[in-house]
DNA sequence: AATTTGAGAAACCGAATAGTTGCATATATA
DNA sequence: TATATATGCAACTATTCGGTTTCTCAAATT
């Protein structure tokens, strides 16, 4: 059983799930009216997402409200970074073929 | 047949291959050098990739070379943006938290 | 022309995935 | 106390996934 962040956003519906409790932290029930699946769909989605530390609990009586680990998203971001130096780069070395082809 | 950035990105060795031809671009027989599987696993991983549009294919005689698509890897960037703005916004809070407690 | 080499496609297999229904448990409310 | 509500867990199912082996095809090499 893999589980780690990039496999969790893999799926759409928990993609769905983290930008709905991205502002603000959800029930369970709240957050299944937003989909066309059952509850119980949606708890085994918030289980992985918490096996893979992308969402804190917070109980409150018999209610359990669930909010998104900014943490754990940046991780994501950590990843993106080496692509970024290189597109960056790319962008760069257009912009002094661009410069280049001006001064001609 | 599911087919998105997110998916692609989610298995580990795709990742890796990523990774690889970010750089410069491979053939699929240098690129299973890399790993512990089968050439043919790596060309079906490089099919995923190519029906995303995340590489893309460039012929030279009877071998292909594959290199990275970074307008694609992007996207993923594109989406985190919506929670980058989430996690600044609360770096920010907590600064002016910050220095609300050292004034008092 | 015959052989080797690089690559993709097809068929198959076991494991993982995402969903369902049904049940258990704890908290709130009547 | 009895009932309603919020949640999680277990068992089952169909589908997808990642891998393998076998094969075909086209380009290079002999």
């Amino acid at each position: 059983m893999r589980r780690d962040i990039f496999q969790a956003i893999a799926d759409p519906t928990r993609r769905a799930i983290i930008t709905l409790i991205a502002l603000q932290a959800m029930t369970p029930n709240a957050i299944a009216e937003h989909f066309d699946t059952t509850r119980q769909a949606v708890s085994k989605h918030l289980r992985i997402l918490t096996e893979c530390e992308l969402v804190n609990q917070q109980r409150q009586g018999r209610e359990i409200y669930y909010s998104l680990e900014m943490k754990k998203m940046k991780e994501i971001d950590k990843w993106l970074e080496q692509f970024r130096k290189i597109w960056e780069d790319r962008f760069d070395n257009l912009d002094k073929l661009l410069a280049r082809m001006q001064k001609k």
